[in-house]
DNA sequence: CTTTTAATTAACCAACTGGTCAACTTTGAC
DNA sequence: GTCAAAGTTGACCAGTTGGTTAATTAAAAG
């Protein structure tokens, strides 16, 4: 059925690290183009726009990350052990990515919500239904928690959402900050949330 | 001493609010220019760049909003009463700004330096050390507490700094969700980091 | 009233923005 | 080998970007 090409594949790439190493508004269509090595009319040959290029590059990197995620908070792994896990997970991504890019890049899901949310509704959208699926290995994972008594949580939704503030937070600390020891606390501070003895 | 003129200020107040409401890769010098009602070369005659405006208008909105804050943590209130107050405060402003833009727009400081931190270093550094400054608020309050036995926090500034990464989370989630309920839980979680019973 | 200093203005700039298009090339399927 | 579907290309677009300039105007200070 035609010419073939991976073109789509290295724009979906390109996109997802530009914004996560710099920002969306900072990151031009053109740029996009030479980092992947597309032309210009490729890139509207396979979207329609920058924000449907976003929009595919945040659901493809989502649904990496959810194999990632899936493995981490499977239900054979004891409850809280699956959050410190995932929390270990983070601070190790974000060291890779610091020796990759030479800077502390954060959660990019979270990082791009706050920007775009009072500016690009379709894209906002996206980012909180994510952002919702997330919170959502939390919630589950508090819940198991508390029906094997190891934490006291009747309001699991609540907490996981406390739990998940915390953690973007210091994850965007972590990026403002340019420093990684600022994500030391992650597993102290999520002890303190969830009430269990360090 | 010539010509007199308050249009510096109107460049601050308006790049303020349209990087509030908006994001700093998508306000524009024009845009600043005619919400403030000044022509770009008299623009140009108060700040040498956009970066430089934004600069002023971050330390303007900090040394604003210090006031406020310097009177809620003042040391005569019982310092577990600062923290609440404070959170009471974000809430309710958050609320009046939403009346006014018909959105939740979250913390200014915080939503911009994930923005432009891997961007630009200038501003990097000048949001990283308005945040630093705000954390010495919690980290003050939550000595105090310990002092007078109210909780138990021997790390005052590693508490502060998972507080701080709580709230900024919260806010930014406010404002992702566009929905100011899920600042209701702002003060649940403090007292859950800092461990006091509701 | 003059001088000096500061603010205003409009016209201007090159570079870049997101986006379009018609001609062209490649390739898989028959 | 043909042919149609799919991918590539570079030239092109109008509007916007951050930023400049020189002339003009207003007013504070002597």
């Amino acid at each position: 059925m035609g010419r073939t090409s991976d073109a789509k594949e290295r724009l979906i790439e390109a996109v997802i690290e530009l914004i996560w190493t710099g920002s969306y508004g900072s990151t031009s269509v053109d740029q996009i183009c030479e980092r992947a090595g597309v032309k210009k009319g490729s890139f509207y040959h396979f979207f329609e726009s920058k924000t449907e290029l976003a929009l595919a590059g945040i659901e493809h990197g989502w649904s990496e990350h959810r194999k990632k995620l899936d493995q981490v908070f499977s239900p054979v792994v004891p409850p809280l052990e699956r959050i410190w896990q995932c929390f270990r997970d983070f601070t190790l991504e974000q060291g890779e990515l610091r020796e990759k890019h030479g800077r502390v890049l954060g959660c990019p899901i979270h990082t791009l919500g706050a920007e775009v949310s009072t500016v690009d509704e379709k894209l906002r959208q996206k980012l909180q239904d994510i952002l919702s699926q997330f919170v959502c290995y939390y919630e589950s994972a508090i819940r198991d928690a508390h029906a094997q008594g190891f934490i006291q949580a009747p309001d699991a939704p609540a907490l996981a959402r406390i739990l998940f503030a915390y953690g973007e937070g210091l994850l965007a600390q972590a990026r403002i900050w340019n420093d990684l020891s600022h994500l030391n606390s992650m597993e102290l501070g999520a002890r303190l949330i969830l009430g269990v003895k360090s």
